[in-house]
DNA sequence: CGTTGTGTTGAGCCGAATCAACCCCGGTGG
DNA sequence: CCACCGGGGTTGATTCGGCTCAACACAACG
């Protein structure tokens, strides 16, 4: 919705570009590779905000990637409270068998109007050792996804709520930046702040509260569905991550120190 | 340590019955394949409290089942906070390829005197069609894995403390009574409160206090090592989760109520 | 032009963290 | 034998982060 308005029209006619992107950034891709990825744009699928992609419960699992627009993985309590498990950007696959099987223990749900493509023909050739480039990345991917599952843990687990929008504003534009929707920077961020809320535990008020204090403090900024983090490296250091080119770690407030290897 | 004191001796002489239990209830096991898995209590390994059984960022991969004692997966942040993600109890296996090859987004650490044996035989037994019940025994955990990990995310992000620590220890009663280690009720709880803390993201003194509130309510009682639950249906209800012969469900303390299905 | 969804802001409350004792127990060494 | 010690559990007092409730601004939309 938002996103489409202001970073879609840069990308390729056929905005199927997202994976590409992705998969050569987890492995190397051969021309027949990228050849067959292309080709799945042929049946491509449109998904209104709000539909599932897959219900939880429900055995069927069609693979399929994203290729524009955001979904959810989640869970909806009976008295109405939802956790976000996770968010499904352009590039990502989901319902890819292999784990959780037959009643999945969550649903994927679209944030946004969302187009996925049918993962099944890169599936095939990836088991059947056709593109073994694929099979990598595929791999890559699912232990990608299992890291993030665990950042996340560790925000919801762990972190204040200064520190959870922080890191969590950092994992999009990494994951959004290997997609080339977005750069070392700026991201489409077409999320509403109660989705934002639950993924990261937190009320709908207190979100608000601590995007603006991140916007007094220069270190972010927000407009029509485009964030900026103007100090990523203030950042980090606030979510607690390592970046790439680690810089010496300052001592953090420290909370509890456990005792290591009694043995 | 604290559980062998009770529960150990009660279990066969060559305490690989955890494993034997946990596999019959999770697939249909032959003969043939509970021999293979009785013949890995050959080499087995001891483990001291703290020691870790894979270091986070570590590539090798020994799979293994922990045959006595617990161990969690879990991650330290450089400021000392550590979050649990999951427990590991006997009858369990970690370090299955597969998932998280290379490295490892987390460690696995011994809270008590741990015991395992190593799972090498058995995962080839399976993959080479050998053991096509503990193949399929070994996908079936895999998946409870998964869902036990979501179930985690939601009490982290959506549950009071209260709700947590019920939730938690009738997950934990019910994986224990698969392996014969507990039954309906009771179940050896060798955890300090500083462990079930870094569990469900709390602090030691608020667990002390919630667990002290579910025994003034007649809802448990720990002595010594052993968790008893005295109404589980009742903290069932607390914690919000489906019962097998589920009763009809009552309105629980609404909080937010999502829109469904707009499409 | 109302309506609806989203963002924003203030007031007040409450759940949980923190700080600081203190107890109990098992181990250890004089 | 007993004094000491350290780990784990327990408790009270206090602080604080985040939630709830409530109102309002604003834009998109029919």
């Amino acid at each position: 919705m938002r996103m489409t308005g202001r970073f879609a029209p840069r990308l390729a006619t056929w905005p199927i570009e997202p994976i590409v992107k992705r998969l050569r950034s987890l492995s190397v891709v051969s021309e027949a590779e990228e050849a067959l990825v292309r080709s799945l744009a042929e049946h491509r699928e449109r998904h209104a905000p709000g539909e599932d992609l897959i219900t939880e419960g429900q055995s069927q699992r069609k693979p399929r990637y994203v290729v524009a627009g955001w979904a959810a993985r989640q869970r909806v309590l009976p008295d109405g409270r939802r956790q976000i498990f996770s968010l499904i950007l352009p590039g990502d696959n989901f319902g890819i068998a292999g784990r959780g099987a037959p009643p999945a223990p969550w649903s994927i749900v679209a944030m946004t109007a969302v187009e996925t493509v049918d993962a099944a023909p890169l599936l095939e050739a990836a088991v059947e050792g056709r593109a073994p480039g694929l099979a990598r990345a595929l791999t890559a991917a699912a232990m990608e996804d299992e890291r993030l599952l665990f950042d996340h843990m560790v925000r919801l687990g762990q972190q204040t709520a200064y520190e959870r929008v922080a890191h969590f504003l950092l994992e999009l534009q990494r994951r959004l930046q290997c997609t080339g929707l977005g750069d070392s920077q700026r991201f489409p961020l077409p999320l509403t702040q109660e989705i934002l809320a639950d993924a990261l535990g937190l009320s709908i008020v207190h979100v608000n509260r601590t995007l603006q204090q991140l916007r007094r403090e220069r270190l972010i900024e927000l407009r029509s569905g485009v964030a900026i983090l103007l100090e990523p490296q203030a950042l980090a250091d606030i979510a607690g991550c390592e970046v790439e080119a680690a810089r010496p770690r300052s001592a953090a407030p420290t909370r509890r120190q456990l005792e290591a290897s009694p043995a």
